[in-house]
Formats: C-alpha cells, structure tokens, sequence
DNA sequence: CCATATTTGGACAGTACATCCAGGCTAGAC
DNA sequence: GTCTAGCCTGGATGTACTGTCCAAATATGG
C-alpha cells in the first residue's frame, strides 16, 4: 500500500475510505477515480480499468455547466471504452468543509458481463430482471413443490401415477435437499406425494438402510 | 450532539453528494445509509430497503474496536434480509479534516437478482463467472454461526461481552432468516450465544411480541 | 450494600416425530 | 375367479423435541 514519499494529499486521505468501500463493492467491475478539478487532474485511482494513474489528466469537462438542479451528482451517463466495454458512471462534486470544490468523484461500472447475461436471459425468454422472479424461494414448501414438479416434468408422470420406485426417488431427492430437516416437512410432503405419513417414514427408512439389504452376496 | 447551523447536518451536506451518486449507479438494488457512530442513529438515507429512516437507531455498535489494519473500511460481508433478500455490504468511517471520525457510511447492495440470474445461466449450461460461491446455504448451523459472526465483526464485541440488546438483536436477525424453522436449532442458537435454552425462548417471545407489551404496570 | 433486572437449570405440558401393526387394497399368477 | 404377495393405510404407541413456568442464582446499577 506504499504511497509517494510527499505524503498523501489531504483530499486523498479523507476521501479515500470511500472510494476504497465503493471500490471493494463493486469488485473488479467498477473503477473509482478522484479528480482534482483545479488541475484536472487524477488525484487517486481505484481498480482502474485503464493504465491511468494519478497524476494523468482528468479529461473531465466542464462538469460546472451542467443542470444546477443535479446538487452536485451528475449522471448515471454512459461511456465507452476503446474496447468496447460499456461503462455507467456517476460523478459527484465533492467540497471542503467551507463549501468549496476540492474535489471530483468518479464511479465507472463496467455494465459488459450484466448485458451479456441480460442478452442470454432473454434469449431464452427468461424474463427481464424487474420484479422479484422466485426461482429458488426461500420458502421451504415451495422447494418442496419445486422438486416434486421437476420430477414430474422429467418422466412425465403425474403423482397420482407413480410407482414406489418413483416415490423413493422422488423422497431421495428430497432427503438430499434437506427438506426433513424443517418442522413440520413430512405432513406437508406426505400430501404432496398424496400418501400417507406412514409411507413416507417407511420409504424413508427404506431409503436411508440400504446397508442390510445388500449385505448378502 | 450537533454543533451545527439550522439545515442539514454539516456531515450530511457533506458527504451527501457521494451517497447519491452511489444510489443513483447503482439504481434501487443499492441502500445507502449515513450513520452518527457517537448517538448510534441513522443520519440519511438513500433508495432504503427497509422502513428504516433518520434518527433511527443503527444497530452499529463500535466500529473503533475493530482491525486496526483495514484502515476504516470493512467488509464486504454478508447481511440476509426478512425476505430472503441477500446483501452485500462494505462499511466506511468518514473522517472529518482534523481526521476525529464524523460519520460512518454503509452501502448495501441487493444480490438477489444477480444470483437469480446466475443460477437461471447455470441452469443452462452458461459458464458461471464466478467460483463456488455458497448459492444457497445448506448447513444451517454454518448459517447460524455467520450471522453471528456477522454481528461480532460488526459490533466488535465478543459473544461474552454482548448485552442484553445486543443477544435481541442477533436473536431478531436469526429468525428473520428463518433459522428457528429447523429442527434442533433453538439449543444450537443458544450454545452459540453461551446462553440457556430458556434465555433463549424469554428473549425470542419478548422479541416477537411487542405489541401488547408495556400497556400495564 | 441493597434493589432490581436477568439468567439459569429443571420440571412440566403440549407437539411433533418416528415406529409398529393389523387390516384393506391392488396387481399379477395360476 | 381365487390366491398370493406386496404395498398402502389409519391408528396406536413410544420417543424426541418444543415452548412455558418458576424459584433460585447471578449479574447490574445506584
């Protein structure tokens, strides 16, 4: 973590734990730079995305002509790179404790591995991330819906058809999954599988015992 | 308190440009919080995920006790909401210019879709960015001990040194995530708390009945 | 030091869990 | 059809776990 012999800037030293946080965050897919905007230039650089360091030029701007009504935070706005990465980046106008400029953030997010993912989602139809799709719930009973349907789905026999054979795979894969371990499972799987809880606890047994069965050749 | 002029807190003027440019990236799955370590209480907050608002107790213990080597940043760690929801957190201490702490910045960002998206990908096959990050956790005790954990780092207090608050408020945090749903976790939970079972349910009964509570005498 | 708040271990009642069994049901063999 | 064998069922039963209560022990604070 060596910094230059002259000490860190002031600036630099109070600003930095932010960055820092924000820089930890976000991992290695956003960049945090300060700017200094009297010498527009880098002050301090976070996971950079580029070969800048500090002391390059800021190529900022003039961010003072911008909407007033912004309050000092400007964007999200969207850059890109040579490479063709996309970024989102936001800028806030950092002041001193008078009121006065001392310093520019920036944040660079690298959107690329997002919109990859959001181009494979939809590919297949999977709808776009707005509202809370439950794909894995947190619910335990509908995990237990979840398995049992997969089943289902797999041999494309419905419960009320299904063989012992079925039945201890399906519960097998319940039992992998923990399901046993919450109060009160086995009532509610019991009728899922539309049997009885002595069958299921049977099954079980069955299932978790193949040591004495098989211990004859 | 406040040695401050009417209007915002002189800190929140301050580093408010920063949490909304953060807010603002990161759209409505980032919650930026501003906290007071000295009063313990919410200063600000941006895009909140929970009904949390100024002036509300942080539940951030002190910060001062922790890893001098992290040099005011911690984490990211993991927070699990009511919901299921997944935080990723980082924590700053802001300074002010004579370098005294003024504020304490936590930034939480929602996981969840990211991780729905990963696992719809894996689903199909697409190559996973990252490595075998727990998706969901199978072991509840290892649950149990990391939001303990989480707690600890937090707080910066020892299991032994916990007050009566602080067993309330991990207690609150483990049955938000449903820990007490499995069996056998009560007697887990309050050996891992170094406390009788009976400690335990008094505290959980307290906790989940608040509202016929201080009516008589 | 006393007063109060909190924790504790143990006893207890109430559930939930798991097993067992006798009878009923179904399917296939004869 | 009848028989047999295997499976399922509902209920009875014993065990394990849950949650509550309380007097005594201990910590907390003035």
């Amino acid at each position: 973590m060596g910094n230059v012999e002259e000490g860190p800037d002031s600036r630099v030293r109070m600003w930095s734990p932010v960055c820092r946080a924000v820089a930890l965050l976000l991992g290695p897919y956003a960049e945090v730079v300060l700017h200094d905007p009297e010498t527009d230039r880098v002050l301090e650089i976070w996971n950079p995305m580029t070969s800048r360091g500090p002391g390059d030029p800021s190529l900022l701007g003039e961010l003072d002509e911008l909407d007033p009504s912004a309050q000092d935070v400007y964007g999200p706005y969207e850059k890109l790179l040579a490479d063709g990465r996309r970024l989102s980046s936001v800028s806030a106008v950092l002041r001193d404790a008078r009121g006065e400029p001392s310093a520019v953030l920036c944040i660079n997010l690298d959107r690329t591995p997002l919109e990859q993912a959001a181009a494979v989602l939809s590919a297949f139809g999977a709808p776009t991330v707005q509202g809370p799709e439950p794909l894995f719930e947190q619910d335990w009973s509908e995990r237990i819906q979840h398995v049992i349907g997969t089943y289902v789905r797999e041999t494309g026999r419905p419960i009320e058809r299904m063989t012992r054979q079925d039945r201890l795979a399906v519960l097998g894969r319940l039992d992998e999954a923990r399901v046993f371990a919450v109060r009160r499972a086995t009532p509610v799987v019991a009728g899922a599988l539309r049997v009885s809880r002595s069958t299921v606890y049977g099954l079980l047994t069955e299932l978790r015992a193949p040591s004495a069965k098989d211990r004859q050749p």
